[in-house]
DNA sequence: CGAAGTCAAATATAGACAGCATGTC
DNA sequence: CTATATTTGACTTCG
């Protein structure tokens, strides 16, 4: 199928045929077989760079009114605004918690892309250009299965499509072993394929050979190496060279922020850029390479990294840089990382050594991927990382156009290992998607929501609204009652709702209203959000979050004015489950105890009441890491004192801003004054 | 006596979405 | 419930 046969208008075609796409891939032709063009649902389940973006592009094209393009990353909704704003005669707008078309011109975007909360939330604003669209394209859509973010997409979908019930709805996923069930949820045609426009093999090393699924070994000299390091290292760092010295590049995962670092400053001795530079003076060298002179090119990486900032992690990215090899995790500034990713698509960088965060980010296709560690830490000791994830690790390798063919190395430790990782990642399926809607925390969000936003006024209302969830249509028996009812009733305890007549008197005090005989004795009354309660969800607050800002609020009303500082007003907001909590370590403990007592006056929480004193401590740190940066500490000063890398001193920045605009909003609702709100914003 | 070496215990561990109202070249 | 690389610190050995 060619694009000219597709029912597009003329100059689309032209603009799909000046950027290379002329025959479709069979993906595309399936899903077009499926009716993306025709306004039908389709769920297309493929793997990355099969062409998703183009089948984005035709059900937006085709639907025949405004668009929405949904997914999960702020990053990504960049790079498809900037996408789609390139097609001829379509005007976009984007929508994002850091990036915001004037919301005046988004009604009149003919697509606009954004996060899946950003929708969410303009759905509880109010904003006009969520009705009337015809066509809603979900990226990423598996991410249904994650527990943070899951429900939030479904109930924003189930939303959307009850307001508009015409809408088109196409969603992108990953492979995964149910899309049936997601087709089946949206009344969706369903497109499975594993289709590739570059071959990828996958293979398992150990024992100094790589044992691929298509049948073919490889044998990886194992160099004594650095005694050091690792047999696991030693074999990264030889298939890393071995991808480069073919003229290709390679992306290599670890576990932590450290083994990152870690991994990069080993390879530096690898001196890759030389490697990299010589085979192309040798001649041999592919005529499309960009690159001249890779060591020079990665000297100006390197300068340009210094550019964008003057910590010791940033030095040290500049170091590795200088010979071709960066890290990358989320401790990086994201000037940093987005330099790295650019110069590492623009082949001037040979390698990345990136912690997961790589796999779901943008872009960055490599010759090689090498999987170093299949496991990660959390809680409860270390698990295996999911199926999907190391897919999609495994899925960077092979740049279409650039390179012959991916391949993607899982390392083991020995026969074994191998054994093991080939059972697991290399012939198994990806995990289940499955709705984690029932979890008490996202009802309570999502029920304040649909009754703030007047789309529900009971609990039988709410249950019919959650009737449109991915959750419903999977469970014959759904049996949400009782935890809706349980919602119900927690959030009238939290006075955010009230029974519908009690709300008009009783509104604005935490505690005031209904006791708690509302909610669960008649599943029929009527319910209504409390001047509190609409307050949290036009927020985007955590019911959570908004109850421990009231409780902030009132230790502040009991408290002399001078002891109300800057600090008290972070303590607050760091105090909740929507601040990213910071490790405090045993090293530091002691120190942030005695700044604590020193200053017990300023904070809403004596030492002696804390529920969960370790967490609280550790809102004290980072409370206390704000408090300096307003005082005028540089992030230098910062990072190295609190262990913490410019990217997480960015987001935590970025949140309290948020968060201390939220509570200066709910003061109002409470009639608390407490203007260190503002004033801490206002110097962030 | 002090420096250097040894071994065991302690330490630390991925990521990232969201408000709102103006002002500006 | 599961691991592991690195740092720290107590202790020993060597010069």
């Amino acid at each position: 199928m060619h694009v000219a046969d597709l029912p597009l208008a003329p100059e689309y075609v032209d603009h799909f045929e000046g950027a290379g796409i002329e025959e479709l891939y069979p993906p595309q032709v399936a899903a077009v077989e499926a009716g993306v063009c025709d306004g039908d649902n389709v769920v297309a389940a493929v793997p990355t760079a099969s062409g998703k973006t183009f089948v984005a592009e035709l059900a937006l094209l085709t639907a025949g009114g405004p668009g929405l393009y949904v997914c999960p990353l702020r990053a990504l909704a960049r790079e498809k605004y900037e996408e789609f704003d390139a097609l001829p005669g379509v005007d976009a707008g984007i929508s994002t918690g850091d990036y915001d078309s004037a919301a005046s011109d988004l009604a009149e975007n003919d697509v606009i892309v954004a996060t899946s909360e950003k929708v969410d939330s303009a759905i509880r604003n109010g904003a006009e250009w969520v009705d009337d669209l015809a066509c809603v394209v979900v990226d990423e859509v598996h991410l249904l299965g994650s527990p943070g973010r899951g429900p939030t997409l479904e109930v924003t979908l189930a939303t959307l499509r009850r307001r508009t019930p015409d809408v088109q709805v196409v969603a992108l996923s990953a492979t995964i072993d149910n899309p049936e069930d997601i087709a089946a949820w949206l009344d969706a045609e369903l497109v499975e394929s594993t289709w590739r426009p570059v071959d990828l093999r996958t293979g398992v090393c150990a024992d100094g050979e790589v044992r691929f699924d298509d049948g073919t070994d490889l044998s990886v000299p194992v160099d004594a190496g650095d005694p050091a390091t690792d047999a696991d290292t030693e074999a990264t760092v030889d298939l890393v060279r071995g991808a480069i010295e073919d003229g290709g590049q390679a992306l290599a995962f670890v576990s932590s922020r450290r083994e990152a670092e870690a991994l990069a400053d080993r390879l530096t001795e690898e001196r890759l850029a030389a490697v990299a530079a010589g085979r192309d003076r040798g001649g041999d060298g592919d005529p499309d390479a960009p690159v001249a002179d890779p060591e020079r090119a990665a000297a100006e990486v390197a300068e340009e990294l210094r550019g964008a900032g003057t910590t010791g992690t940033g030095e040290r990215l500049a170091e590795s840089a200088a010979w071709g090899v960066a890290f990358h995790h989320a401790g990086l500034s994201s000037d940093h990382r987005a330099l790295v990713e650019r110069a590492f698509r623009e082949r001037r960088l040979a390698v990345i050594c990136a912690t997961p965060t790589l796999a779901a980010g943008v872009n960055v296709p490599a010759r090689r991927v090498v999987v170093r560690d299949q496991r990660r830490y959390t809680g409860e000791g270390t698990e295996w990382l999911p199926v999907l994830e190391v897919h999609q690790m495994c899925g960077r390798a092979g740049r279409p156009h650039l390179d012959p063919y991916g391949e993607a190395v899982l390392v083991a430790d020995d026969a074994d290992g191998r054994e093991e990782l080939w059972n697991r990642y290399v012939t198994a399926d990806p995990e289940r998607v499955e709705s984690k809607l029932r979890d008490p925390a996202a009802l309570r969000t999502h029920t304040l929501a649909l009754v703030a936003t007047g789309l529900a006024g009971s609990q039988v209302a709410v249950l019919d609204a959650l009737s449109g969830t991915f959750y419903a249509s999977r469970t014959a028996n759904p049996d949400l009652g009782g935890a809706v009812g349980d919602a119900i009733a927690s959030l009238i305890d939290d006075g955010m709702l009230a029974a519908a007549e009690a709300a008009e008197a009783g509104s604005g005090t935490a505690k005031g209203s209904a006791g708690g005989d509302g909610g669960t004795g008649d599943a029929g009354s009527g319910i209504e959000a409390t001047d509190l309660g609409a307050q949290v969800s036009r927020q985007y607050l955590t019911p959570e979050t908004g109850v421990r800002i009231v409780e902030g609020l009132e230790a502040v009303a009991g408290m002399t004015d001078e002891d109300v500082t800057e600090l008290t007003a972070f303590e607050i907001v760091c105090d909740t489950p929507d601040m990213v909590d910071t490790y405090l370590g045993n090293a530091e403990r002691a120190e942030i105890y005695q700044f604590a007592r020193d200053r017990s006056a300023e904070l809403t929480t004596g030492m002696a009441e804390a529920t969960d004193f370790e967490a609280w401590l550790e809102s004290v740190k980072t409370a206390r890491i704000l408090t300096e940066w307003v005082d005028g500490a540089s992030v230098e000063e910062l990072v190295e004192a609190y262990r913490i890398g410019p990217g997480d001193l960015e987001s935590r920045i970025e949140r309290a801003e948020w968060l201390l605009g939220a509570a200066d909003a709910l003061a109002d609702v409470v009639g608390v004054n407490m203007p260190a709100f503002a004033s801490a914003r206002a110097k962030l």
